[in-house]
DNA sequence: CACTAAACGAGACGGTACGTCGAGTCTTGGA
DNA sequence: TCCAAGACTCGACGTACCGTCTCGTTTAGTG
């Protein structure tokens, strides 16, 4: 099958160059197939890379088991950082610069990579208000955002490392202000 | 001078056209000038759409005074979102991605928008913390991050809009967890 | 049968587009047939529109019975000319083109149609040299290309028309040219 | 200056391969240029081809002095044969069979190639009217293309060679169905 | 009458070339 | 002297067909 040989030729390549570099011309050759294989199968570059990546790159990482809500968010944020701050998180970064000139791009990347883990984090946080552990009033796609988009800044922008002590401050603060102890104070 | 023909061409093309698709052939016949020319003064082309916006665009936009460091932050953004929410936020959110691909663009996006802005809001944080409205041990750079990030993730990867309830909710979210209160009784 | 629908879906594209644009895949498509099949019975495209040119289209135009030679030479010009001024016309001078680049396809296209009426041709200026009207010591072949070379000749580099004023004065020049005694004299 | 590169090695190439096999990019490559040059200076392939021909190979050759207009003719008739059988005469041919799909390429080949030599041909033709020695009604045309005709007739379908006796015999032939009367009845 | 083998349609496949576009460099002619 | 104009090489684009090659599926012909 063709399909195969193009996903792992493209994931050989993207670890030499970045997606913006990667030539379709480039993945048929190393895929030793026709460009128009490539072309009757993916509407564009981002969609082959999207793909490639996550059949045969990511790993699924889910949340584990944890006492409270706030430290199954604590663990997950601390692991997907792991995974943003190498080769992996590059790669989604490129995936997210192409978006920006091709809203179907960024569609397909929420659809293939961001939707369940979003839906798995809005989970936690809903039993963390069912708990009472979280307000009762939470905006859950806020509170998602609130933790896991100053990664995504740091990522994208690269204004300040992905770092530990990062990692680790981070989902402490945001889920302090999604506690309810803290709406009783405010 | 050519310069300013160029940034102005700059200008009016990108209410037309992405910068993936502004070609530096289409400045330079827009602008009446040779390519030798642009390739004079600028190394690339995100490097001419920076200066074309930053010279002729962005208002400054200035944190105002307001009776708690907590206010003016909250005022303060829902400005900047009411820009990246506009054509201008779609340029820089494609200065962004230009910049993953290539770090001098990347680099010179935060030295001429960010270190600004960041500046301002870290100065406005550091008050707060001063007059102990905000928690003493803060990391300010996380801290501005906790407010802004959540912006710049919407922006970009589109799952959610960047609303009026959004810019109202998150900078409260985001102040409350780093106050002094919240600290109390975590 | 297969035969019979690819000829068919030949003579119903050649109404429609050049021997040249004529794509095998269209063919195909039109006849309804898998190409290979068409890979099965013919080795390219030249000897399908032959085939199909031979089976469907042309008719079988011999000389008819006339008092002289000349005469008999002088209404095949014409019926000749009047084929070669068409559609028909158009199909052979594409096949003759095809042929400049395959020896083959000329070769199929001589056996096919040339063949046979040279060789009648050569009958009538046989009977004109045995009854004395055409020169004793005429090369057959030659008295044949005076006659008919210039027809080819101006549908294939179409420098001037076939038209009713050539196709009646031609043959009388030539046939003039080869026998014992100008007819008229002019 | 790209152009001379483009023809020298295009007249290199197609002392390799025929006109159809002949592809732009080849063409490109042997010439060290870009494609869009090409494009830029020649509508099609047998553009090239002809300019190529006839800066660099053909000699124009012309009708030289002779006592008789059908002497003329004859020398000139053998001295056009020569070039035609060999291999300006496949390249040649290969045009008007380029031509059979893009009309063009024929009026092309008229206007720097056909053109000149009718011309030339219809003086002589004109200048043995005018002495007596040709029928004084004659078609002029008509009478070029009864001498020149059947060589092409034979270049392009190959039935018959193109040898000495043809190139002998043809002429006078010729000659003779247009001169006022016969000479030698051979 | 069932079974097999061929011929078949469909179309994926590796290729080659197409004609276009834009990048970035280099040359020229007029102001 | 400077610079617009634009020619130049290069490389990738996405498309069109090529001729080869499986795949099942008819469809005859034979046993």
């Amino acid at each position: 099958m063709a399909r195969k040989a193009i996903l792992e030729a493209t994931v050989r390549l993207l670890e030499r160059m970045t997606l913006q570099n990667l030539a379709i011309e480039c993945i048929a050759r190393e895929a030793g197939v026709g460009k128009a294989t490539i072309y009757r199968w993916w509407p564009n570059k981002a969609a082959i890379v999207i793909d490639a990546f996550f059949e045969e790159v990511v790993p699924r990482t889910t949340f584990e088991k944890a006492p409270t809500a706030a430290e199954a968010i604590q663990r997950q944020a601390v692991r997907i950082m792991k995974v943003l701050n190498g080769r992996q998180g590059r790669i989604v970064a490129q995936i997210i610069a192409e978006g920006q000139n091709d809203p179907t791009v960024l569609e397909y990347f929420r659809s293939m990579f961001l939707r369940q883990r979003r839906a798995a984090a809005g989970e936690i946080i809903q039993a963390g208000i069912d708990s009472g552990e979280f307000l009762a009033d939470l905006d859950i796609e806020l509170a998602i955002d609130l933790i896991y988009g100053p990664m995504w800044y740091r990522l994208l922008v690269g204004h300040q490392p992905l770092d530990r002590a990062f990692a680790e401050t981070l989902p402490r603060l945001a889920t302090a202000a999604i506690s309810r102890q803290k709406h009783a104070t405010d």
